[in-house]
DNA sequence: AGCCCTCGAGTTCT
DNA sequence: CTCGAGGGCT
């Protein structure tokens, strides 16, 4: 060997040793400043002897360059999720407050027969889950871990994380060893990176987990090697070429032993006791430990008594995640102001002085409604608990009591009688828990908002027309109202534009780089013109009806077919639809007999919005309609049928059949077929009605309409016909819409909630409550590769 | 008349 | 995700 290879075997073995030290033993042996000149004397010697290349030398931990997008990885053994184990809030015993975790150690002494069986025992860090795969000893792959069956080749940023060994230390190392764990950014280094980036005026990072993440996802490993993170080993996936341990805790003891960090707080427990014993110490530690953690982990240590536990979909039943209560934080209200939404309702929201909750800087919290301000007595200056509600939303948990000064607290908070954007008035129906502005589409908060939910991902899809463009775009009055958007021209879209930077003081980037500016107002204009072709739902959808979500809006699709048959249905017919009530019924009819909007929508159609699926009528809607279903429907909506039962109108309608031949028939022919007197005056008395006449002649006329359209509508006798189907978790090879869309299409009605009118529960990966739910029903679960089966017999697979 | 299920609507921050 | 309330079933 000659002596610049020696060396450069020396430095190597150093380097690796330094980081092992480090990172491992957390004993570190030699100064940063001298790891630096041996990384660099490494450099130098391999830039001059190119023979002596390595792809596993220290030195090529940075040296990739960017890549355009990250390559897929199948994991041969899935990357498992853990079901969580919270704690019970307002317990008064431990009993109480630890009942997950007891449910957990109880079914597993009864499953394994010992009373007292030994788990191994970690904390559980708040960083990104990986795989890294070692061949041979060396490093040949590190992938994240996506859905748990599919992830992301993030190999060369993973190589730039010194913690992760490039080479396995030991003499015959596995074949093959795939090692699970967590890349974390411990806090002292988020603090340190963090406050070197303000110094320097960079974009600071928002906490640890965040970091982590962000890094991992970077294209360009140059970027992810100037970010401080660290890994600790807590699992296996595949292995070849070695025989595993008996249980868990030895093959940790084993990982480290080949170089891979191990959390050094890994410990084991027996039994319940020993569990609980465990959360509370690492609890106490919590603060103090050099990174987040949101919970512990327990994992039955035994390899065999793993196996009998076995899985439940894709979750162990012989680990758990105990998570430690959601973080509060206490803070001051600033102010309480209200937002007007898209129906109107006002919204008090508590604008807090920010605060850190659960490493995101909270300065909004809902309070809901007036009762809810009530409820809390919330008042300006208060100091008040915070928390993140199943670890997004924040809301106000309560007021801080002992540090109310009754003498200097603000009034209580009184929601006001004026639309805050328009001036118009305030009601709240009785009833109501929402207090809501009269002004409609005049105030420019609803308009606003009616634009923004239009264009919105699940209404048209308008890809580009976001909530800032819209204040724009109502702010300099080039759009009113939705037709106004397959107006807009290029020009005005320029214009605009040029208005709002003036407006905001900003360069002027429409007239200094004319090109770009005119690609966004030109992919803009496109993608309005493609929402033109959308679909009748999506429209219906989209018009921003009340009561009207995506659910109503496809059944008003699927029963009327057309927008032409609904802007004309009258109530009574509404009424037929499935979930449509009075309330409903009413909702939809009152936007339609509003002038205003029935223009709006005559702009839609002469602007050449024309939805794509239109046609199809559900043959059990008119069906439904006949005579009996009209009177029905009138009584449903108030019509004055005193004493007119449900069993008499069907037999009324049994023998007659239209309106004409009602009239016809005449009372005393009612009275013949067992309809009391009384009830069948009232129903001719509403022959004669000034109202509710014509209307009736309206609906049968327009029911007739419909019976001629009748057409055979997709799904009908479809292998789920009629089942409740619901999807729960990630699917991998498809989305859970895709999925939704298909099993319509084979006849089923796809719900969102598991009850025990459910057929079938699909869960996908990491499925939570409702997957629970419908074990406790007895529902039938499939997963998901039964789900492609079924779709694969039907030519549906995606 | 009352209960159970769904659907609609609103919300935060990155 | 959570709440409230509409709709339908018993």
């Amino acid at each position: 060997m000659t002596d610049a290879a020696q060396r450069v075997a020396e430095l190597r073995r150093q380097i690796d040793d330094a980081n092992h030290r480090y990172h491992v033993l957390d004993e570190p042996t030699i100064t940063d400043a001298d790891y630096d000149r041996l990384v660099r004397e490494l450099e130098d010697l391999e830039a001059e002897h190119p023979e002596l290349a390595d792809p596993n030398s220290p030195t090529t931990r940075v040296g990739a360059t960017p890549s355009s997008a990250f390559e897929e990885v199948q994991h041969a053994i899935p990357m498992l999720s853990l079901n969580n184990a919270f704690e019970v809030e307002g317990a008064e015993s431990d009993e109480e407050r630890f009942r997950e975790v007891a449910d957990f150690v109880r079914r597993i002494v009864d499953e394994v027969e010992e009373a007292e069986p030994t788990f191994s025992v970690e904390p559980k860090l708040d960083g990104l889950a990986i795989s890294l795969r070692y061949e041979n000893g060396l490093f040949v792959r590190g992938a994240t871990r996506g859905d748990g069956a599919t992830g992301e080749d993030v190999s060369a940023n993973l190589r730039t994380i010194r913690a992760i060994p490039l080479r396995l230390r030991g003499e015959a190392p596995p074949a093959v060893l795939e090692v699970r764990g967590e890349v974390y950014m411990p806090r002292a280094a988020f603090e340190a990176f963090n406050a070197r980036a303000r110094e320097k005026g960079e974009r600071t990072l928002a906490n640890p987990r965040n970091g982590a993440a962000g890094s991992l996802r970077q294209l360009d490993p140059r970027i992810t090697a100037t970010r401080p993170l660290a890994f600790y080993a807590y699992g296996l996936g595949v292995v070849e070429g070695v025989e595993l341990p008996a249980n868990h805790s030895q093959t940790l003891r084993w990982l480290r032993e080949l170089g891979l960090p191990v959390c050094p707080e890994v410990d084991t427990a027996k039994g319940l006791d020993g569990l609980l014993a465990y959360y509370r110490r690492i609890g106490e530690k919590r603060d103090v430990l050099a990174y987040d953690i949101d919970g512990v982990v327990y994992k039955l240590d035994r390899y065999d008594q793993q196996r009998q536990l076995g899985f439940v979909s894709r979750a162990p039943r012989w680990a758990i995640a105990h998570k430690y209560p959601a973080q509060e934080q206490t803070t001051t209200v600033e102010a309480i102001e209200v937002q007007v939404g898209r129906t109107g309702a006002l919204t008090p929201v508590a604008r807090l002085a920010p605060v850190n909750v659960a490493g995101v800087v909270v300065t909004n919290a809902t309070l809901h409604n007036a009762d809810q301000i009530a409820r809390l007595d919330v008042r300006v200056g208060d100091h008040v608990v915070v928390r993140r509600a199943g670890d997004v939303i924040p809301e106000v948990v309560r007021v801080v009591a002992e540090q109310i000064d009754p003498a200097k607290r603000g009034p209580a908070y009184v929601m006001p009688d004026a639309c805050p954007v328009c001036g118009s008035a305030v009601v709240r129906e009785e009833g109501e828990v929402a207090s809501r502005c009269s002004g409609g589409l005049y105030c420019a908060a609803q308009r606003k908002q009616a634009l923004i939910h239009f264009a919105s991902r699940r209404a048209m899809d308008i890809e580009g027309l976001g909530e800032k463009i819209i204040d724009d775009l109502v702010e300099f009055d080039l759009v009113k109202s939705v037709a106004d958007l397959y107006r807009l021209s290029l020009d005005d879209l320029l214009a605009m534009k040029r208005r709002a930077e003036e407006r905001d003081g900003a360069v002027p980037e429409t007239v200094k780089a004319g090109k770009i500016a005119t690609r966004w107002a030109e992919n803009l204009i496109e993608a309005i013109e493609a929402s033109r072709r959308s679909t009748l739902e999506r429209l219906l959808f989209a018009l921003g009806i009340l009561q009207i979500g995506e659910e109503t809006a496809k059944a008003l699709a699927r029963s009327f077919g057309d927008l032409d048959a609904i802007r004309r249905a009258d109530a009574l017919i509404l009424l037929a639809v499935p979930d449509v009530g009075p309330k409903v019924a009413q909702s939809i009819a009152a936007f339609f007999a509003e002038a205003h909007n029935q223009q709006i929508i005559d702009e839609l159609l002469a602007a050449g919005v024309q939805p794509a699926s239109s046609g199809e009528v559900d043959p059990a809607l008119v069906k439904s309609l006949g005579l009996g279903g009209l009177i029905l429907g009138a009584k449903r909506l108030g019509a004055p049928l005193e004493g007119l039962g449900d069993t008499s109108i069907e037999r009324v309608a049994e023998q007659i059949d239209s309106l004409a031949a009602l009239r016809e028939a005449g009372e005393p022919r009612l009275v013949a077929l067992g309809v009391p007197a009384g009830p069948a005056a009232s129903l001719f008395a509403l022959l004669d009605d000034d109202h509710w006449a014509p209307r009736l002649e309206t609906a049968e006329r327009q029911v007739s309409e419909l019976r001629g359209r009748v057409r055979q509508t997709a799904g009908e006798g479809g292998p789920l016909t009629g089942k409740t189907v619901v999807l729960t978790g990630s699917l991998s090879a498809l989305t859970r819409d895709e999925a939704g869309a298909r099993l319509e299409q084979l006849g089923a009605k796809v719900s969102g909630s598991v009850s025990k009118k459910t057929a079938l529960v699909v869960a996908g990966e990491a499925a939570g409550s409702k997957l629970d739910k419908a074990r406790q029903l007895g529902v039938e679960v499939w997963d998901e590769a039964r789900l492609l089966q079924l779709l694969a017999e039907h030519d549906l697979a995606p």
